[in-house]
DNA sequence: CGGTTCATGTAACTAGTTACATGATTTT
DNA sequence: AAAATCATGTAACTAGTTACATGAACCG
């Protein structure tokens, strides 16, 4: 239940209407709790009927009206109980380790386009969290707030540069293993009780 | 859709019935593409109704009864095909990075505990990929299939080191914290229109 | 023979995704 | 006034999670 409380993260960071929230979500916590204009709304609605936010009274609720919500004191209550709390790690699933496994099984060559596709898309964002953290956290200012939003900012800083790097890494491999004969996976000279080992 | 080809490749590596599967998904695939036994007993029956994978006839079928799959050549077929496919990753999420952001707001020191314990959870998923690499990937094996393999658990061992160190960095930083005064959030001193910036 | 564990499954729920609908505003 | 785009929303679907059910085997 993350969403609901990137919400009230963002509304108590600035009041913002559903519109405004969606683009916030594309550009900033959606870096790290992404989410589309359609739950956007429906959580809206969900968080007003709680009592968490409420519209701000100054504009008219009609269909294309642009409606304005502010967190409430038992939002923010809400939020700061949330934080607070333990949570467990939830589990961790990614298709591209997943693919490069099953290359190992079926035959590889034909995922290196989308490494490089992946590899080009980690490189942007890379660059994109830099370029923010250049214009946002100069050496200068040091509240907690400013230190703990740093914090965030470089695990996304550090995450992009690990799979740059291990991406670049991988699409080396593959050029050693065009060297190798016979890389289609199909015969498998251990037979079907090879080494099967634990990974 | 990744679980289907997830358990497609499992199968592949080794037939086995919905509990092997589970216990291979806990110690081995699941690393990267965890499932549950619910998830596992579903999916092999779609599976098994496309025409992927079919139960060894050797067991009957009956409840309580292990039954075996194998994958057939339409399953082989359906994972080349998708392993090669350009996909594109999945948007991310973290409820930990999202809850360090709510404490800039709301005031941070609650979470302090759940970063020590993350921290050490992370240590220990390190420790295994350490001991499975040592174990399954001495320096001597070199084919296309171990060089695949040993990558992806390069990846995870490269991510549980990222986060060791980041979790760790974290805690210090939460240390200083602790000695500046008015550390609760409330009291914004730039006011409702601070520099909530992009980050 | 009564309780625990093994093995397979069902049912209900929650979160996230995809496709589409509709009124308001702005542009040509 | 027609077309494009802005802003809010609905509906249907898919994947993943949680809670529970049931027969078989095994253990004291």
């Amino acid at each position: 239940m993350s969403l609901p409380h990137a919400i009230l993260t963002a509304l108590l960071e600035k009041p913002s209407s559903g519109l405004e929230l969606t683009r916030r979500f594309d550009r900033s916590i959606g870096y790290f709790w992404s989410a589309t204009h359609q739950q956007i709304y429906r959580e809206l609605g969900r968080l007003e009927a709680d009592g968490h936010i409420r519209a701000l009274p100054t504009a008219q609720p009609a269909r294309g009206q642009r409606k304005s919500y502010e967190v409430l004191e038992a939002g923010r209550a809400e939020l700061a109980r949330w934080t607070a709390a333990s949570q467990d790690p939830k589990p961790y699933r990614d298709a591209l380790l997943l693919r490069l496994r099953a290359a190992a099984v079926v035959g590889g060559t034909g995922i290196e386009p989308d490494l490089r596709r992946h590899l080009d898309l980690h490189q942007r964002q890379l660059a994109e969290y830099e370029a923010i953290e250049k214009r946002d956290f100069p050496p200068g200012r040091d509240t907690p707030q400013d230190r703990l939003q740093h914090l965030v900012l470089r695990a996304g800083i550090d995450l992009e540069t690990f799979w740059t790097q291990w991406l670049s890494h991988a699409l080396t491999e593959f050029t050693h293993l065009g060297d190798l004969a016979d890389f289609d996976g199909h015969d498998d000279p251990d037979g079907p009780d090879g080494p099967d080992g634990t990974m």
